[in-house]
DNA sequence: TGCGCCCTACGGGATTGCCGTTAGGCGCCT
DNA sequence: AGGCGCCTAACGGCAATCCCGTAGGGCGCA
């Protein structure tokens, strides 16, 4: 069997060197192409048709989930391994749908990158265990796990998250300072969080609010 | 002359990687030691005494400028790069405070690593070209605005920022809940907040924490 | 019609947040 | 030596949040 061949793309030359590393500590892949866009990751894919794409999300000009569909388009057999900072809910869904094979995380240790190239090689998918967690949970919760939140509920989070205590929150919704707690409350159980604090940063993440 | 030892410090293992991999390179470097957090690094360095800290600034418990402050402080003589993919004026300004001795930026290319390390050897100092153009602007138009924080203030709204409560923030530092009160009274009054929402939003917006 | 979901509202106790103020020790700079 | 900034610590008091639970009215769907 004739080596992997691989081609990476990022926009870090410090990332790509460090998969370049990873990898090539496995015998039997090689690097074939680096790309530092999204467009010339496509570009690249068909020139020199490598097995599998190890893809950074962010990425200047086109970023790494359109480039991944499009080289899945073009590129008949090729595979696709996400290697991103990311994890939230919605990017996780994104990518399933795009269709890529396999997702690590750039915190993973670097044995979680070799095992997905395995996995891959076995016509396998790889998702590393948050990763998959994510993806479960959000198969488990009956699809749209991000809208168990009532319009109303999602209403209220966006002014918490904005800066506004609960007596405002009641204020600008015309409702009861009680009724804004409940609503607080509610979300809070359903999203699992515990503070103002997290509240926040689950906005942030969904996109809820622009800091 | 014996080798340069480098101590590398960032969250993701696939650039801790990608940095060994390129200093590697360089027949007179040797990475000591791998932190994956901002306070790893300052043990690692306590241990291992470098010569060199190759540091990113997004880390998890305690961030990079701060590691640096403590490193440089603590450790005679080890000199600081700074690896990061920010370049906002503050946060250049905060770097050259804290007095690292090089900044490259993540998506410049590796010989501008492998440059830096180079100057640093030589008692020079290195800044990718950006960052030099930034630093020269922000001088010229004297602008000391933004950056009222004290090292410890900015720690504690790190940790708040990351949804930790006064008495998790207390512990962490190890130090009273009191004083971790005062700190957050401290930090709110100087930057004109009033609730922890406000605070996370100042934190996300100054690239404090990664959302 | 009945069931379930949503919005509304309330109680009360434990905890935490917010604010002003004071104060000692320590290190750094002049 | 003295001053200054920083870190630490503490107090009092009021406000807000957290975490339980309970509960009625409206509305759509089977």
């Amino acid at each position: 069997m004739s080596k992997l061949r691989i081609l990476v793309a990022d926009d870090h030359e410090v990332v790509r060197a460090g998969v370049r590393s990873l990898l090539e500590s496995e015998p039997d892949c090689e690097v074939c192409a680096e790309a530092v866009t999204g467009r010339q990751a496509v570009t690249l894919a068909l020139q020199h048709k490598p097995d599998i794409v190890v893809m950074d999300i962010t990425m200047p000009e086109l970023n790494g989930l359109e480039a991944a569909r499009q080289i899945l388009k073009a590129v008949p057999g090729v595979q696709v391994l996400i290697l991103s900072v990311h994890e939230s809910k919605e990017l996780v869904r994104e990518i399933l749908d795009a269709g890529a094979h396999g997702y690590v995380l750039k915190s993973d240790a670097g044995h979680e990158l070799t095992a997905a190239l395995r996995a891959l090689r076995q016509g396998e998918t790889f998702f590393t265990s948050r990763i998959a967690q994510i993806a479960l949970r959000a198969y488990l919760s009956k699809e749209h796990a991000s809208v168990v939140l009532t319009p109303r509920e999602h209403e209220v989070l966006q002014l918490l998250a904005e800066g506004k205590s609960n007596k405002e929150v009641a204020t600008a919704l015309d409702i009861s300072v009680m009724t804004a707690e409940t609503h607080r409350a509610n979300i809070m159980h359903k999203l699992g969080l515990h503070s103002i604090a997290e509240l926040v940063h689950y906005a942030v993440r969904h996109k809820i609010i622009t800091p």
